[in-house]
DNA sequence: ACAGACATGTAAAGTGTTACATGATTCA
DNA sequence: TGAATCATGTAACACTTTACATGTCTGT
């Protein structure tokens, strides 16, 4: 259900239509969430089926029409009740990480370059988050209340691309060290037979 | 495929049974990729149809009989293309994020309370990875290059779990500052909840 | 006697991804 | 003319979770 829940914060900021919601899970709350837009098109009109979200049809000068949706009083209590209950703790979950652990079985020239290449991403990322933070958090003692929980959320991105990233340096500064002895020579052949 | 990959990488170090790869996955791989017993047994049937891997029936006395799983040629030359290949950048994909990106929608007090459950939960989480790591990384300049991956994910899941904590007592901290109106009477608390 | 570990599954429901589908307007 | 944005979906497939199912042996 964490889908549903993740639109009905995003309805009770702001109501949306089916495609804005497919925009804002590619931004803000898709930071912490990710859904296609054909995944939302289907969630929330079951929302709708069961009166978590209202619909009215927009009609609209040189585009196509629009279906905009809008939290309910029972989604905004949903909402309410759900912030009330334990959420239970996450695992992290990361094929990345698989791949690092299995890395005796694999070519370990071909993981340190997709080391690099995560480093990259999550640097791109954390550039993303800090120019974010300085646009709309330029006074972090003195917080609107109402943007409280998107600067928090804010700030963990910020640390989790960080922490990606000290990771990765230190992956790489290990693996230099620990470094695989003298792959060139002639004697050393991969699985599949071939001359490395 | 990730739990292919990711059954293919525990075989590789070791031969096991279904029940055996199920305990594993409450553990060492397990601690970055999760997998139920019924999904292990569907998906390491499915592998062996595909020759990945092989296994074969083994007799206990005083216990069921089991299958043993082996990892295939094939799935040893499988897991070293895979390796080659990059993996797509993984996004953070959190409900206690979304929890607390919608605070203002909710019940803040309820909040902060899961905030200081998740806190112990993954300082629960770190101690046994700590204890892991001095337990079986003694001297981190002389990794056995067996173990480096499974050293360099265990580094990851610390760095994870102090970040985790870091980030909670950033919150909470954020939390008692900008204090929603007039909670009761002793305010004041520390991380665990006690009256100071 | 009962709980817990060992051992292996089936079935149903829910969640998420990928491929396919359509059609209008705006900007280069 | 062609790409990008706006706008909304269906269908098939893959993956994951939850519930149900069975039976043995070991230790308290």
């Amino acid at each position: 259900m964490a889908l549903e829940h993740a639109i009905l914060v995003s309805l009770a900021e702001r109501a949306a239509s089916g495609y804005d919601l497919a925009r804002r899970f590619d931004k803000s709350i898709g930071h912490f969430w990710q859904a296609s837009h054909q995944q939302i098109y289907k969630v929330v009109a079951r929302m709708q089926t069961s009166g978590l979200v209202s619909s009215i049809a927009v009609a609209q000068e040189g585009r196509p029409d629009k279906r905009v949706y809008q939290i309910t009083r029972g989604g905004r209590s949903l909402l309410y009740e759900w912030s009330r209950t334990s959420t239970p703790t996450e695992r992290l979950r990361s094929e990345f990480a698989v791949k690092v652990r299995g890395m005796q079985f694999g070519d370990p020239e071909a993981i340190a370059a997709d080391i690099h290449t995560h480093r990259d991403a999550h640097q791109q990322q954390l550039d993303l988050y800090r120019a974010d933070e300085i646009k709309n958090f330029p006074h972090p003692d003195t917080i609107d209340p109402k943007a409280l929980g998107a600067y928090l959320v804010l700030r963990g991105g910020i640390r989790y691309e960080q922490g990606q990233i000290d990771w990765a340096d230190e992956m790489l500064e290990l693996l230099s060290v620990n470094a695989v002895p003298t792959p060139r020579s002639p004697t050393h052949r991969d699985r599949t037979g071939q001359l490395l």
